[in-house]
RNA sequence: GGGUAGGUGGCGGAAUUGGUAUACGCGCUAGGCUUAGGACCUAGUCCCGCAAGGGUUGCGAGUUCGAGUCUCGCCCUACCCACCA
């Protein structure tokens, strides 16, 4: 027996699997389609560490297993290179963002093929290239068209840092989400997408999956939907009409004040009638003055009262005051509430700080049953929700979703096919003319002017307007680095389509991804945004089905043996081409698959690594003891492996399955030996965890086809149940000790034999009655004497 | 403040869904083999106890013949959201 040389076999079967394309994944009319997709990654210039091919060793083990079990699998990988990150590492390092993700790309692929994985590269996707991005354009266009993507001057957050407009999912606590500065409300003219109008579907359907509920709710929170109704206010002696927002119309007749925003539109005209103008203008500047932070973390309430103008409660008919105050958030609600001080923590608050008085109007005992309300006294809560907002006002439903801000004033993302025509307007780059290719330019540092570097690009700029020929601006906002990853998904069933962004036959294939395996930091932004469009593509008949992801898999962190997060920052990151180096890509993936449940956080630690390159270093020996004949010790326990394994691949608890080849590996050498077939048997299992060694140990055997190409074992039923079985013996629920019993005995024998084990211990006890678990145990119940 | 997931040895974690708690692995201890060991083999390793025996799944109650698992109350941890009207 040659020694395990980890690096020769890995280098060996990694070029055979390249060279024979066993991994490339094709429709088949005779097989039923498995998508199994990784979140592709950024190809930061770190590079790797053993982190993040976590997810990608679970999917690949998946992948792996279906494949073995007669699917047609399609497992690609690709790169998301456009948007911020990139840009930024490149402008750190002085070279181009184009030159710079190429480097990094081939440097990712590379630490990437080390570990041996099964993707089909002739599917390989990059998003900065035209012929991909062309169609994140085309997209683009048809939101465009269909109204959902339209120009806002609405104040935006804007990272005074990255000198960029930002999306409200990309903001961490009111700072950018990438380097932490505050963010500023900035008004220069932006691209919105529309996806509010999807949130109602967006939440409904989340029903639908079985994702993890923490996802979902994740989701949920964030789509923040909340029923209420709009009730307008009117000022007394105006006809100005203030409109607010409640979920708690049934405490109509308990507010006393009422709030306006400082940015609320109102205030100016309001405040001109205020007898303290200046010092409700003073408390506004002040207001206007501290960042959405500030705001949050001062609860301390302030605010001022416009004095000389009162509203009119409409259900009272009682004139109230009003306050401008910043705990009001213009963009919640309408900007303005009904403050009732009795049923509202905040209202009370303020209310006990400026003396305004507070009525209970709704008193929960039992039942909420409203009180002080006119003719809706005595009425439930829920019931006088509804006939009060039929009364004063009307049904409203609010989202937390908002709009999603789209261009950003930066040089590395797909251009915003559209172009500003004096006479025309808006118009959309024509179809035939797409992709409009980013240009390649000298500086593309952002200038903070609130416009992108493209826009000092005259020889780009202009151009001819599409429809009325004369002079034309191209618009110069790029897309966010979200946009290519929204759908990118679709690409890899049809790469290199030039005339369609999928072929509809082949999505129909492929599609819906049946396993998505990534990191629980998009579950809120890209697993939003990648769901919206695909409903609008789905609404446009480009795909088939309502939602792209079936079963979701969150990857847990992988902390450096510090017990912080892996980075550069700290110097604690592990290369995964080192770990392959010392102790081989197999070991590397079963350690991973083994450290715990896939999506806990767990600390790297290498001598667990060097645990598991033990048992792999058993495995290889144990080829010396394989016999021709079958060993019958060994068919029950191989029988039940092979049925746990595969059941536990299929729910990704990939530690279980390790300990359960493990555990036949211990019998095995309990046997001194193996049979052929159990062998190969064996080989099988492990091969989509170690699949170097495997089909090294498959080929010994003058096998000529990869172990990867053949089918998963199956189990019989007949071998899964042993003659005896040990069972526990109880007095009282306490165990007294254990026996062991044929399969086949009936209650009258676990009885008698658990009598008689405990004959001992039941002198003088009376027997009160006997429970048998079949296989289980004998639980005999005493009268307790005390 | 709200939500979600959790709390089991020195450590990562198992537990067939109410049925012998601590599988598997790491670490540790002792012995063997070895010029040597990130090697291998054997035995041991939840706690108390010499033993017989007793105790143990964050804490406290409850249901049950039987609870890590179910119910109620409390404590703690992680993540997400949060002056959301």
């Amino acid at each position: 027996m040659k020694p395990y040389n980890h690096t020769r076999i890995e280098q060996k079967w990694q070029k055979r699997w390249a060279k024979d394309r066993i991994y490339e994944s094709k429709e088949s009319a005779k097989k039923k389609a498995c998508y199994v997709l990784d979140m592709f990654p950024y190809p930061s210039g770190e590079g790797l560490h053993v982190g993040h091919p976590k997810g990608y060793i679970a999917s690949d083990v998946y992948a792996r297993y279906k494949r073995m079990s007669g699917y047609s699998v399609l497992h690609p990988m690709g790169w998301d290179a456009f948007g911020l990150p990139a840009e930024n590492y490149a402008l750190e390092h002085k070279v181009h963002p184009q030159t710079a993700v190429a480097k990094n790309i081939a440097r990712f692929k590379e630490q990437l093929q080390h570990i041996g994985f099964d993707y089909d590269w002739k599917r390989e996707i990059n998003t900065t290239d035209p012929s991909y991005y062309k169609w994140t354009q085309w997209i683009f266009l048809q939101l465009f068209k269909k109204g959902l993507a339209y120009q806002s001057n609405e104040p935006i957050n804007w990272c005074p840092s990255c000198k960029t407009g930002l999306a409200n999912e990309d903001l961490e606590g009111g700072a950018c989400e990438r380097c932490g500065t505050t963010v500023e409300q900035k008004k220069i003219p932006q691209w919105v997408l529309k996806i509010t109008d999807y949130a109602d579907r967006l939440l409904s359907d989340l029903d639908t999956l079985p994702w993890s509920e923490h996802i979902k709710e994740l989701q949920r929170n964030w789509i923040g939907k909340s029923e209420g109704a709009e009730i307008d206010f009117l000022v007394s002696e105006s006809d100005i009409k203030i409109k607010i927002f409640t979920t708690r119309p049934d405490t109509l007749f308990g507010a006393t004040y009422m709030v306006l925003a400082p940015e609320h539109p109102l205030v100016v005209q309001l405040m001109e009638q205020a007898k303290n103008k200046e010092e409700v203008s003073r408390y506004v500047a002040l207001a206007l003055k501290k960042t959405p932070k500030e705001r949050a973390e001062n609860k301390e309430k302030t605010g001022v009262e416009l004095r000389g103008v009162k509203a009119i409660n409409p259900g009272t008919k009682e004139e109230i005051p009003i306050f401008v105050a910043d705990y009001v958030l213009e963009h919640v609600g309408t900007g303005a509430i009904m403050a009732v001080p009795a049923h509202d923590e905040r209202d009370f608050e303020f209310a006990k700080k400026f003396n305004l008085p507070v009525r209970h109007v709704v008193e929960s005992t039992e039942s909420s049953i409203l009180s002080n309300s006119g003719n809706f006294d005595g009425m439930d809560s829920e019931e006088a929700k509804k006939k009060i907002t039929d009364a004063f006002g009307v049904p409203k439903t609010t989202y937390k979703l908002r709009d999603w801000v789209f261009s950003r004033q930066r040089y590395w993302g797909e251009p915003i096919p559209v172009i500003h025509c004096k006479t025309c307007g808006v118009v959309p780059v024509p179809e035939k003319d797409l992709p409009v290719l980013l240009p390649k330019v000298t500086s593309y540092e952002p200038s903070g002017t609130g416009e992108s570097p493209l826009a000092t690009m005259a020889k780009w700029v202009n151009t001819k307007c599409p429809e009325c020929g004369e002079k034309g601006r191209r618009e110069t906002n790029t897309m966010p680095q979200w946009a290519g990853s929204s759908w990118y998904y679709l690409r890899y069933m049809d790469p290199d389509n030039t005339r369609a962004l999928v072929f509809s036959k082949k999505e129909k294939y492929w599609a819906p991804v049946d396993t998505y395996v990534g990191g629980i930091e998009h579950a809120t932004r890209h697993l939003i945004y990648a769901r919206f469009w695909h409903k609008f593509l789905f609404d446009m008949g480009v795909v088939s089905t309502s939602e792209p992801f079936q079963k979701l898999h969150t990857v847990g962190l992988v902390l450096a043996e510090d017990g912080r997060k892996m980075s550069k920052r700290y110097k604690n990151t592990i290369d995964p081409d080192d770990v392959i180096k010392l102790y081989g890509a197999d070991s590397l993936r079963l350690y991973e698959m083994f450290m715990g449940p896939f999506e806990n956080t767990i600390t790297w630690n290498t001598n667990s690594l060097i645990g598991v390159r033990r048992f792999v270093e058993r495995v290889w020996r144990l080829q010396e003891h394989v016999q021709n004949a079958d060993v019958s010790e060994l068919q029950s326990v191989l029988h039940r492996t092979v049925k746990k394994v595969g059941e536990d691949i299929g729910a990704f608890k990939f530690n279980t399955a390790i300990s359960t080849l493990m555990i036949f590996l211990n019998a095995v050498e309990k046997e001194r030996g193996i049979g052929k077939s159990q062998w190969k048997s064996f080989l099988k299992l492990l091969s989509p965890f170690a699949p170097h060694i495997a089909d090294e140990l498959w080929s010994a055997l003058s096998n000529k086809k990869s172990i990867h190409v053949e089918s998963w074992p199956t189990y019989e039923e007949k071998f899964l149940t042993e003659e005896t079985v040990i069972i526990a013996l109880q007095i009282n629920g306490k165990t007294r000790g254990e026996t062991t019993i044929s399969t086949q005995a009936d209650t009258a024998e676990y009885e008698r034999v658990a009598r008689e084990a405990l004959s001992e211990r039941l002198k003088n006890l009376e027997v009160v009655r006997v429970v048998v678990v079949p296989k289980r145990l004998v639980n005999i119940v005493v009268k307790v004497t005390s």
